[in-house]
RNA sequence: GGGAGGAUUCCCGAGCGGCCAAAGGGAGCAGACUGUAAAUCUGCCGUCGACGACUUCGGUGGUUCGAAUCCACCUCCUCCCA
């Protein structure tokens, strides 16, 4: 079917909006996109079983190279027979770069041509992360697909320094490229900078996808940077990109994300947002975020979503998931993650039959009309 | 019966003459969270018509320009000796 161990069949294209329908074949498993991944950084979706996260439908989760590389070791994950297996996940896998925690680190980091000087928070010894290494790593951990190691500039940048932080990536990406050892079950992702200059995402995307890949990303979006400058963007990038490939924005998770981002032909989102959120008290509904540690919520004895039908809504009251949050019971954030993450999954599932009934704009309005209420 | 210590804002607990509406915790309240250094972080937390004013530190009186802080008595706790 294809000459790349992962592989986009497309299926159908929303006539209102241009959405795509598809589906990714990787070597552990199919799931349909757009599609939104869990992301389980060190391993593990935070507070979740993988069968758990299977449960609601998750087909495909994120892990990190950075900190698995940190600890416990690449090797070591290697030893025990890749990540698959040593998380027990049977589904697909995509792990980071590391090129996000370039970004994100709080603490010195030296970029140079040759990689990036970094500091271990977990003991502060000193580490140099080059393309080669990130992919040599990703390689020992097995995923289904690869990130190049990229380097995601912050928001806001100057228009110089965006220009030559792009042309790095894509040197880098060549180095990746050059480095990847198993390619026969390993799809390598490239991933399109150039900040919020639509001439450098056009240059970018020109660059990035010339290298015949199996799929490209888009990152360094979603940082900070106003909704509509995001939007922009994405309207300059995706009509340049293949329509053959999958494509990946990376990091984003808002409902509002999740479908603006299909409209304009995004298939695959990550987010730590649900589970983040889930832990912190806060939770998606279809009526709207809800911090359900407040205390409007210390007597409500009702589902947190009426509309939904998962585990945490199905059988307990947002007042019992209150107390176990203000007691710091372990289970309310439990439930809380549960629920955020069959959120956004049953979203983009309903999003894809949106598509599939040529009314994603409709879908749009009306889940905007309930989310975003008007009362 | 004798001796010693103590009572501080919701709780614990600093403070020991002015820089004190009173440290610091906790609790409470509100908010943030977008390729996870995040079970984290931030703000508020005496009252008010609030960049100022007013009422507080067991009670009542004193000393002092000025007291949560010093003195006297009272109330209540705790501990020690009989």
């Amino acid at each position: 079917m294809s000459n790349y161990p992962v592989w986009y069949e497309h299926i159908h294209t929303c006539k209102q909006t241009g959405a795509r329908l598809g589906r990714v074949h990787t070597p552990h498993g199919t799931f349909d996109t757009p599609v939104f991944m869990p992301v389980g950084t060190q391993a593990s979706v935070k507070g979740m079983s993988p069968d758990e996260v299977a449960s609601m439908g998750a087909g495909i989760i994120l892990s990190n190279t950075y900190h698995l590389w940190m600890r416990p070791g690449s090797e070591l994950v290697s030893k025990a027979g890749g990540l698959h297996k040593f998380m027990n996940w049977k589904g697909s896998v995509l792990t980071d770069s590391g090129g996000f925690q370039v970004f994100s680190l709080a603490r010195p980091k030296d970029i140079v041509e040759e990689g990036v000087h970094f500091r271990s928070h977990l003991d502060g010894s000193k580490h140099l992360l080059t393309p080669e290494r990130s992919i040599k790593i990703q390689n020992d951990l097995g995923a289904d697909i690869i990130m190049a190691f990229d380097e995601c500039c912050p928001y806001p940048s100057t228009h110089e320094y965006s220009a030559r932080s792009l042309e790095r990536t894509t040197r880098w990406l060549d180095r990746c490229i050059d480095s990847h050892r198993r390619t026969e079950d390993q799809a390598l992702f490239g991933i399109i900078q150039g900040n919020m200059y639509g001439d450098l995402r056009a240059e970018s995307t020109k660059q990035i996808t010339s290298r015949e890949l199996p799929g490209y990303a888009i990152g360094g979006l979603s940082v900070g940077e106003p909704a509509n400058l995001m939007y922009e963007m994405l309207d300059v990038v995706t009509p340049l990109m293949p329509e053959d490939k999958p494509r990946y924005l990376m990091g984003v998770g808002t409902p509002d994300y999740l479908i603006e981002g299909s409209i304009r032909g995004i298939d695959m989102f990550d987010c730590v947002l649900p589970t983040r959120m889930g832990r912190h008290g806060t939770v998606l509904t279809s009526h709207g975020r809800k911090i359900i540690r407040d205390k409007q919520y210390a007597e409500a004895f009702e589902p947190m979503d009426d509309n939904c039908d998962c585990y945490a809504c199905k059988n307990f009251t947002s007042a019992y998931i209150r107390h176990l949050l203000k007691a710091r019971e372990m289970f309310g954030q439990r439930l809380c993650t549960w629920h955020n993450i069959h959120f956004l999954l049953s979203l983009m599932e309903k999003v894809r039959e949106a598509i599939a009934e040529d009314c994603l704009g409709d879908f749009r309005d009306s889940f905007y009309k309930e989310y975003y209420g008007s009362r």
